[in-house]
Formats: C-alpha cells, structure tokens, sequence
RNA sequence: GCCGGAGUGGCGGAAUUGGUAGACGCAAGGGACUUAAAAUCCCUCGGUCAUCUUGGCUGUGCCGGUUCGAGUCCGGCCUUCGGCACCA
C-alpha cells in the first residue's frame, strides 16, 4: 500500500479539523500553569513575507512545544493595523485605506492559516478599529490627567517624504525608518509623552530583564544614556545673568579656559546686541566634522579660580541635552581642544596620568595638555619633529589633579566628589542627572492613526474630550490627495466642534498618533481583548501576564520594545496592571538572507512562501526554517535546502507506510529497560531514548531547533538501517511513533496524519510531550579515548562504569599503546570518566 | 571614536562545565536500479604525505600564553556585522 505524501490534502483537512473542533481556544480558567507565547504582530502590508514565516513558525513550535509539556499557553495574533502605507496605496490606486487594510488583513490572515500556525483567532486584535484605538485615546486622557502629556513647540525631525513629525526612536542613521529618507529638522507644535519621568525605571528595571538577549538590553541602557555630574553657574561679567553649565567632569574645572553655548541658548539673544556677531552666530554651519565658533565678546568668572574667560557660541554644542552650554577644558576635551587650536585660545592642564605624577618633568607640562609621549609612557620626553610640550590631543581619562588649589594631587574620582560637595556647599552649583532619553513626539500630521482627542477652545483653551465621548472616530470619508496638509486639518466635518468645558465653537485636533502608541500596549489587550467598557480586564491581566516568551525582530530593539515597557509602566500606575515589566524572555530571530544579502522586494530576492506551500506544503518550509540555523542568527535561504527537508519527511512517510502492519499491531506508549530484547532492538532503544532527551534538550536550553531536528535526522537514520532479528516489532513501534510525537510542533500536520494512521485516535495535540528513561537512554559501552602527551592514539570499547584502575589498565592493553610506551618513564596519567585516558611521558 | 556580537570544510551549521573538531543537512564525485531520465538506494567527501586498508603530520581568523590537554580560558592584534555617535 505505497501511498505518497500530499502535503497540501493532509494540511488542509487537519486544519479544517483543528478550527471546527476549537483546539486553540483557550480560557483563563485553567488548572495548568499558563504560558504566554508572543510574535509581534504585523502590518498587514499585503502578503506574508518569509521574515514573517520564520518569525511565527518560531513561536507556532515554542506554542506547541509548550502545550504538549502540560501549560495552557496563549498565542494570539492581531495587526498593526494604522500606518503610512494605507494613506500611499490610497493616493496611487484611489482605494480607502481602510478597504485596503481590510482586504489585506483577509488575505494574510487566509495565509497564516495555511501555515498551520495555531492562533486563537477569537482574540484576534486590530488597531485600527474603533474599538481598539478608543483605548488610545482612553490611555493619552489618562496620561495627559497625571501630567504625562504636554504640549511644546521645538525643533523636531521632520520627513519630508512621509510629511510627517519622527520620533527620536524613529531616526535611523539621519534618515527616516520607514522611507530612509533624510529627516529635516522644523520647528513644530506637537504632544509629548513624558517618557523621561520614567528613565530611571527603565534603567534600574532593565537588571531585570535576563530573559532578554544582552544586546538588546546594553542598547535600552545606551539609548537612555544616563550620566551624573553638576551644574555650575558661571556670573556673566557686567551683567546680572548667569550662565548655568552642564559636566560630568567637574575635576577638570581649574582648566577651563573658555565657555562654549549652543547658538539657540537664550542669553545669545539677551547679551549679543552687535548686529555682525549676532549674523555671525546665525550663520554657523551644522556640519558635525568641523568645530566653529563666534566669540560673543562677553567673559564669564570661573566660580573657583576667579578667571575671566571668553564665551564663545559653538556649533558643537546641543541646545537640547544638558543646559545648552558647557564650559571647555582644552586640555581634556578633545572637542575644546580642536576648537582652542583654531582659535588660539590657551590651553591649561588640570590632570595628569597617574603613574607619571610625582615624576620630575612633569612640571614641563603646565602650560599645555599631553605631547605624543606622554599619551604613551605617562612622561613627557622629546622626539625629533615635536618641540617638547607641543600637545597633539586632549588627555581625557581619569588621572590625578594638578594645578587645582586644593584639589590638586587628589584623583579624579575623588575630586569630582569632593569638588560636587563645594560647589553645592558654596551654591555655586549642584549635583544632576541628565538623560539622552528625550520625550517622545507622538503627534503625526497624517490621517490613517489614531485621533488624539483633543479640542482647541478659543476661550478655554486646550480641553480634553470627555471620557465618555470617546472614541473620536476617525471619520471615513477623508479624500487623501497626497499634497498639502493632513487631510483631517481640511475636513471641517472633523474638526468642527464644540467646547466640552463651555459649549462654544471649538477645533479638534487634526494631528493623529504615532502608530506605535497602538503597538505599546497591543499585549495587554490580547488578554481580554473584545471588553468594552475597560481597556484590560485586571483579572485576564493578572492571569495572562507577563508574556513568557517573545519573538520578533531586533530592529525593535528600542523601538517598540522601549515604548512597549514604558507603556507598562504607566498603565500600572493608573492601576490597570501589577506587573513592572511587560516581556519576561525574549528572542530576536535573525533575518531571512539570500544571496548575501536581506530578502527584499528591492533588492529582487525574494522568495514567495505561497509557491512553497503550493509545491511541498507547510511543514516541509517549517522544517527547513527551524533546520537551516538556530533563530537568533541570519538564515541562508537554500532552494536546496528545502529539498533536502521534503526527503526527510517522505523517508519517515515512506517508511510507516511500507511497516504498516507491524506498527498498527501493538499500541506501545512506554517502552523501557533493555533486557529481552536483540541486541539490535536494544541498540535502537536505547537511541530513541537519547533523542527525547536530547530534542527536550535542545528545546529547553536555548529553543536551538536545528539541533533537535538533526537529532530526529539521526534516528529516522537508524530506524532505516534497522535490521530486524526477531520479533522487534514493538521497539520498532516505540521508535517511530517518538519520531513523530517529536517532530509534531515542526510537522504539526503531517505528524497528525502519520499519528491517525498507526491506529490513534485522539488528535496528537492531546498527547504530552514524551519522557525519556535515564536508565534505558545510558550506553552500555563507552569508547574510550586514549591519548599519549594530549594526541589521540587509540580508541578502545569498554564497558560503561569502570572505574580509575580498570579504564586505566584497558587503555594500557591496548596492543598500540603498548608499544608505544614500551620502556618509556611514565610521568602520569589522567583519567575523564567515561571519555578518556592521557598517558604522559 | 565608544559599546556589543561574530570569525570552524565548497556551503548552512554541530561540539553542556577545557577532554575524539566537523554531528545533521546541502552541494560535489563514484556506483546500483532504469531503454533513458526523474525519484530512490549504496559508497566517498577538511588539507597533506604515505607501505592510499587499521597510519603519520597538520587543521576552528592571526601571534603569543596557561594546561597533561584549548574551537572553548587569558593577553595582544586582524577582519567583519550591528548599535550609538559632537550627550559635555
């Protein structure tokens, strides 16, 4: 009864079978401890790519795994569904964006279900619904209530192809995420979450996260950026104003020699009345490479030496992190360094390496920061070509005082307290914190997102909408033309309104939300995702929460990840959540690559998973995906490779196929312990029991699924080989039925269709997860390796479980060894249990 | 520049705590079956030397070290991929 293996018949009639008989509904109430299984959702942008296929077959297997070893797991899938994309296919094709999402949804979703990838579709989420972005709104009130949500204009990042406002997140490498275009920055009226109160949270909470991968969490930290110095104020000669500075350096404050302040600060406008300066200062170029700088002619007094010095407004310098203006220390600061060498401003040296202090000619040094030999030896000495004492760069490491009243000889650590204490005793300054972190712009001057609800009064002024008028429904019948403002901002429809707070005329807000405020909390949802009069239900919440297991990818890294905790954060502080942190572990799988380079539409190397499906089904692209490389690393996409997966399924099909009788014969769910049996059937015992163990193994440490798969490999290969010397059919029948209980979250239909066909009935997502037989899975005999001075000379069977003395003499019997030995000194001999012997001489 | 990964056959990748380097798969070569092809099955497969079987040497980016023993640990480089980048 040779009958070939059609994927596509198989796959479609268990998953008609799974979806009529609900397998992957799931509730709450449950005495299995649950487990929350995530892959971040997609935009549905037309068709499923192979990212997203190798992405979700992750976690479909981490899911299934799980449900077999006994947790009442949760995996939804939902769609990002607001974006740019729908506003663009709107413009070209002249279709609604909300048609275009819709039908896109349709068609992927028909996709993910060809793939056989278990998803509770009842708790299927879509952002851009009313019923979902309602909670946007719901959330922004609540923010905007306990101060989270302000309103500023400031100098943002601009796309002017996407004719939208970027977050910081958003900018990658000066250009725009989605488009890569080049970002401008304009100056802007936008809503801001106050992401920055949270910054210390997000810091000490990433400790927390060692489920996450390490570079994933050193990036949230860097992006962070928290670094503690003080604040000095600097008097500003012949004025009453005082110029407030910003260091981490405060010991290398007896070396400051000039003041350096952004060219937007305030006090440019407030001192700087000469005409040409004030041109001047305007007309700095932006360009990062070269340091340029106007003197504004006005000096500042150094709070602890007394020394005047000039104060110059400098490119280098950013407006928007510390205090807009920092003091220059020439001699430990490469940027004040460039800078004093173009403009022959003196250079004073405060710190000295530590090693060279205490040397003779470190005197030589006072009038200038490090010569090249200095950098090197921690003393000064001359070379041909540099006069002595010629600096060539700043010293910026930590080193020990110099020059510095009574702070000299102390180290930098030690001065930078002592001298913070000062300052504050002295109020000349403070102790601060400063973040890079900045707050996160949220308004998009687009029409496919969210509405911020948000009305402008000309009497009251800015009023929220009340709770009880959300949502602020998007309206539908927006005409998108692609030119001039957001399409809202010309729909008077829309923004015509009334005042909550007096009943006058009013304008709504026209400016919709940055898409992934939709996605920041999308995982909460999932949990009680159809409840209408609350954003989460707290005891599904409770229950569900956190997610066990995240899966996407490693562009997220800040992004979604980083608004996703603070999201958390902030809706347990409103009471919703008890949870700090919203993802317990998480995984970035690798890209999918082809060709040696990321397989993309553009760069035309794409391939289609539905031709796959079409040509060798589902589980055959499952398996190459989980077999090609383990998940966090790149995959090489191989047509090959694919064919190499579709033979090893249609060895395992071919094979109970041609067996048929002999596995139907006997139902066998545990077989152990070797005695009775051939030596053949035990040899092939024994290796049934080393694979559970070693496939459990390779799932539970780190989900490395190529390695289990090759451990199947290795089995199916022996099953193959079998030669059968009696009745074995019961080992036999053992054996093959692991194979496909193992390989049933990798193949979930074919192992279904093979599980019917050896005669069981219940479906094999009912079966748990098999256990192994430490006893049986042991070797009986080991090879044991014999080395002379560290080189393998010999390999000799032995009995398991000899000890010392009796590995010892074996490995001396042997005829090899022998002779090699043969009248040589023996200096000693180590012995590894059960692996191997080395003979020194 | 700073921070963090990664370098293993022709290729994708294996190798729990230092203990047989190259599992498993792909590709390649040879053979069987076939009128032929596909499919399938069997054999070979890091390099090199040899008395081409059961052997010797060599080999995990490079140089050095620790150790009886190093892909794995330490020091110094090189290459490469990410992230941040005037953050004071």
């Amino acid at each position: 009864m040779e009958e070939k293996y059609n994927a596509l018949e198989i796959e479609k009639n268990w998953q008609d079978r799974w979806s009529r008989e609900e397998l992957f509904t799931i509730k709450e109430n449950s005495d299995l401890p649950k487990f929350y299984c995530l892959e971040m959702f997609p935009y549905p942008s037309g068709r499923i790519h192979m990212g997203h296929v190798r992405n979700y077959v992750i976690g479909d297997v981490i899911t299934r795994y799980k449900r077999m070893q006994g947790f009442n797991v949760m995996h939804p899938m939902g769609w990002d569904a607001f974006g740019m994309p729908a506003e663009n296919a709107a413009i070209k094709h002249g279709v609604h964006p909300s048609k275009w999402t819709f039908e896109n949804i349709s068609y992927m979703k028909e996709q993910l279900k060809r793939m056989g990838l278990s998803y509770d579709w009842n708790r299927e989420v879509t952002t851009c619904t009313p019923e979902y972005y309602k909670w946007n709104q719901w959330f922004f009130l609540k923010m905007y209530e306990r101060g989270l949500v302000y309103r500023k204009a400031s100098s943002v990042n601009w796309c002017p192809s996407c004719e939208t406002v970027l977050a910081n997140e958003q900018v990658i490498d000066e250009g725009c995420w989605r488009c890569d275009n080049k970002v401008v920055q304009k100056e802007l009226e936008q809503w801001f979450f106050k992401i920055t109160e949270y910054a210390e949270e997000l810091l000490k909470d990433a400790d927390t996260l060692s489920g996450w991968p390490e570079k994933v969490v050193t990036m949230q930290r860097n992006w962070i950026g928290r670094s503690e110095g003080v604040e000095v104020d600097f008097k500003i000669i012949d004025s009453d104003k005082k110029l407030r500075i910003f260091t981490t350096r405060q010991d290398t404050l007896y070396g400051a020699t000039f003041m350096s302040i952004a060219k937007g600060h305030p006090l440019v406008s407030e001192l700087v009345k000469d005409e040409k300066t004030l041109k001047a200062i305007n007309a700095l170029s932006d360009d990062p490479e070269e340091k340029e700088g106007v003197n504004t002619g006005f000096y500042a007094e150094n709070p602890l030496t007394g020394d005047q010095i000039p104060i110059y407004a400098a490119n280098f310098v950013l407006m928007e992190y510390g205090t807009g203006a920092v003091m220059a220390v020439p001699a430990h600061d490469q940027r004040d360094f460039e800078f004093a060498k173009k403009y022959a401003l003196p250079i004073k040296t405060v710190i000295m390496p530590a090693k060279s202090v205490g040397a003779p000619l470190a005197g030589a040094l006072t009038t200038g920061a490090l010569t090249a030999d200095t950098l090197t030896t921690g003393a000064p000495a001359q070379e041909e070509g540099h006069p002595q004492g010629e600096p060539l760069q700043a010293f910026e490491d930590y080193g020990v005082l110099v020059d510095s009243s009574q702070f000299s000889n102390l180290s930098s650590e030690e001065a930078r307290a002592k001298i913070a204490v000062h300052l504050e005793n002295k109020g000349m300054g403070k102790k601060v914190v400063n973040y890079k972190l900045r707050d996160w712009g949220i308004s998009r001057q687009r029409y496919w997102g969210t509405p911020i609800p948000m009305v402008y009064c000309p009497s009251c002024g800015i009023v929220p909408v009340p709770e009880d008028e959300l949502p602020v429904v998007l309206p539908q019948d927006a005409v998108l033309t692609g030119t001039g403002t957001s399409p809202l901002a010309e729909m008077e429809s829309f923004h015509k309104t009334r005042c909550p707070a007096c009943g006058g005329d009013a304008k709504r807000e026209t400016d919709t939300m940055d898409t992934f405020v939709d996605s920041s909390w999308y995982f909460l949802r999932y949990c009680s995702p159809r409840s209408d009069d609350t954003p989460l239900d707290t005891e599904a919440v409770d229950y569900w929460m956190p997610v066990d297991q995240y899966i996407g990818g490693i562009e997220h890294a800040v992004l979604h990840l980083l608004y996703s905790r603070f999201f958390t954060k902030v809706i347990r502080d409103i009471g919703l959540v008890k949870i700090d942190e919203p993802f317990v572990s998480l995984l970035t799988q690798g890209m999918v690559i082809k060709d040696g380079s990321k397989m993309s539409k553009s760069k035309g190397n794409v391939v289609d998973p539905d031709f796959l499906i079409k040509k060798y089904g589902t589980d055959t692209l499952r398996i190459f995906c989980m077999f090609a490389a383990p998940p966090e690393r790149d995959l090489e996409w191989s047509d090959q490779g694919v064919e190499g997966a579709w033979r090893f399924l249609n060895r395992i099909w071919t094979f109970i196929h041609k067996n048929h009788a002999v596995l139907t014969k006997k139902s066998i769910n545990e077989l152990k312990g070797l005695t009775g049996l051939t030596t053949e059937a035990a040899k092939l015992l024994r290796k049934t029991h080393q694979t559970i163990e070693k496939v459990t193994n390779s799932i539970e440490r780190d989900y490395h699924f190529n390695t289990a798969i090759a451990a199947l490999m290795e089995l199916i290969n022996e099953i193959l080989s079998f030669k059968s010397s009696g009745d074995d059919s019961a080992v036999l029948s053992f054996s093959i039925k692991h194979v496909v209980l193992l390989i049933s979250p990798f193949a979930p239909h074919f192992a279904e269709e093979l599980w019917k066909e050896m005669g069981e009935e219940k479906s094999i997502l009912h079966k748990e997860w098999p256990a192994w037989d430490e006893e049986t899975a042991k070797d009986e005999e080991i090879e044991l390796v014999v080395q002379i001075n560290g080189k393998l000379r010999a390999k000799v069977m032995v009995p398991a479980g000899l000890d010392d003395e009796a590995i010892k003499e074996k490995a001396f019997s042997d005829l090899k060894i022998k002779e090699q030995i043969e009248g040589k000194q023996l200096k000693k001999v180590i012995v590894v249990k059960s692996k191997l012997v080395n003979i020194v001489m």
